[in-house]
DNA sequence: CGGGCAATTGGTTGCGCAATCATTTTATGT
DNA sequence: ACATAAAATGATTGCGCAACCAATTGCCCG
């Protein structure tokens, strides 16, 4: 038997403090706000009442009269993903110390679910939503437009953003990848890649561009899946793409660092010679990228950064700063950074 | 520029919905909240009426009338450590589908924040508590007992636990993996141990009384940090235990795998031979665990089903189903396992 | 076709707090 | 000591919704 709690304790409210401190609610109400013009005795008064009575505000109802609700409502595509962890990190950080709280939603890179938490969200008077992506469905759009909230779209470049947006391009991420391999004297770059949401795809789509106009791309070394991505799904699909490719294939981008992990533990396995017969190139730059054997070269990103600067750009359109009210531009380039280490030549 | 959002769009409410449908308020709440007894006709007619005006209902103002929240406040001491994202996984998989919200706190360890994180969250009438370990302060522990919210401490075996406690002995698990060791008849055993958390403090308590009584306790071995856990960290510990004791170590049990990989990295760069020379055992068996070289001896967790159990339980003293109304015992065992992989004779 | 009953619908009220404006108290200067 | 301004405090009201109970409607049966 775990039920040593009490049952039903009526609330307290700003009225049993006022009367137990011998002031108006309204009083305790500035109090508990923090507002100044309350003498030092009477606010002492108040706090020893509230302290006494172990008095806790009712957000509802603040909420409700103030509409003023210190809520900023953040949408992720997943939460297994170490990728988010950051990014979460860099909201929290900003968000806490302003005395705002943030509702979390996963929506499971589903837009469908980002539509039921977008409407959900909403009837909680945010202050502020941040989004992953562009790829609303145009009900979710429509509320958030006509919403007068701040929204921010995190962590890809999108095609018309609805308010703000924070990212950096993965077109041009996948790119540049393509780019490097090819540098390095590789010639037949294959592609790895799993979950394939949208921004995977970008990425993708980058890297393609570039192979098709060095003339070195060959949709066979591209071997992707819906699945969730992992060190386990990395080693699966290498061995995929040798099996496609019959070994003709001599460097690979994996659309994470975790499938790169894996790949390179396959290569081992399968004594294949990182880098000199064989590239791999991940992207995210986890740590463990650095700890790999070889270690692995792959793209560095802001993570934080695209939350922290989120964050604070929700804040400075809640309580603009500056006199020219909104000069935020829409889009904010978080930028990356190919970062090469031993898995490629 | 980025301002293309409308400002100050008047709240549509309940009244509005109900003068476009022709019906009276309170009807169209109860077609909102989907509850019975509303002809379908009607029903019919008070939805379209809400699609056609976007009406969102206020969550504040139903919550204040209703003292019905929907809401789960979660505490966790950090979102950094992978540990947090399976536990919240769990919460989330279960929270979601039953329409619950979460709302999430990180209480960077500190007792104080995780005080004021309490106070906050109370004043949102939540439905439920999850919140880690069981160090709370007084006054922190104090609002939960008088809360009459349900509270569930999780992650590790509390020794008066508020409400309920899902996790595991972390004293026993530490024991268990000293007893591994001395039985693969390593003798020099260190411990590596970065941010000392209470769990992980408990787990170097239960590991220190094996060796303890087995005569085998030198507490040179023993090397600690209060700062975060990172594989680099785990080099660096390794290191200083290496100059510590000249050497004069032949294993080492990290307080979690981030730091073993580092270890075994530092080994590899050292030419120390694991699992022969030397061996090493981490703590929550992360995927890359068994991708490291050699695979790494760990502790096995059910941080997912700690999370997922913890709604559960939630959700069954919300709502008892079982006529024994609570049939909830105060500790739930969620367990741990020893992995032997190949960083272990 | 009508009586009786259950199912459906509506009116009134209050949840706890903050905005607004009115009133009282205190400080300042002469 | 008094006038005046300035600061502090209080009274009233409404935020949007659901609980409660009352009124109405539709349905089923004989």
């Amino acid at each position: 038997m775990a039920n040593n709690k009490p049952q039903g304790a009526q609330r307290l409210t700003l009225k049993d403090v006022a009367a137990k401190a011998g002031v108006s609610p309204i009083t305790v109400s500035r109090v508990v706000n923090g507002s100044a013009g309350v003498r030092a005795n009477i606010r002492e008064k108040v706090e020893i009442a509230i302290a006494e009575l172990g008095y806790i505000p009712n957000r509802s109802a603040s909420v409700l009269a103030s509409s003023k609700s210190k809520l900023i409502g953040v949408l992720i595509p997943s939460l297994s993903n170490v990728v988010f962890n950051d990014v979460l990190r860099g909201i929290y950080d900003i968000a806490t110390p302003a005395n705002y709280q943030v509702l979390l939603f996963n929506t499971h890179y589903s837009p469908e679910e980002e539509e039921r938490a977008v409407r959900t969200l909403l009837g909680q008077s945010p202050e502020g939503l941040i989004i992953t992506g562009g790829e609303q469905t145009p009900a979710a759009r429509a509320m958030l437009q006509a919403s007068a909230v701040p929204v921010v779209q995190i962590m890809g470049e999108v095609d018309k953003p609805i308010d703000i947006n924070v990212g950096f391009s993965h077109f041009e991420a996948g790119a540049a990848v393509a780019q490097l391999l090819l540098n390095r004297s590789y010639l037949k770059i294959g592609f790895i890649g799993a979950r394939m949401d949208p921004r995977t795809c970008q990425r993708l789509d980058g890297f393609e561009g570039i192979l098709s106009a060095a003339n070195r791309l060959d949709k066979k070394r591209i071997i992707t899946t819906q699945k969730p991505s992992s060190v386990a799904m990395g080693a699966s699909l290498f061995r995929e793409l040798m099996t496609t490719t019959q070994g003709n294939c001599d460097a690979v981008f994996c659309c994470n660092d975790d499938l790169a992990l894996g790949v390179l533990h396959q290569c081992k396995k399968m004594h294949i010679d990182v880098p000199k017969q064989f590239g791999v190139c991940g992207f995210n730059d986890i740590e463990m990228a650095a700890y790999a054997e070889p270690a692995l070269s792959t793209v560095r990103v802001n993570r934080y950064n695209m939350g922290s600067k989120a964050m604070e750009l929700i804040f400075e359109k809640i309580n603009p700063q500056t006199d020219e009210a909104s000069s935020i531009s829409a889009y904010i380039n978080t930028g990356f950074e190919l970062v090469i280490r031993q898995s490629t030549r």
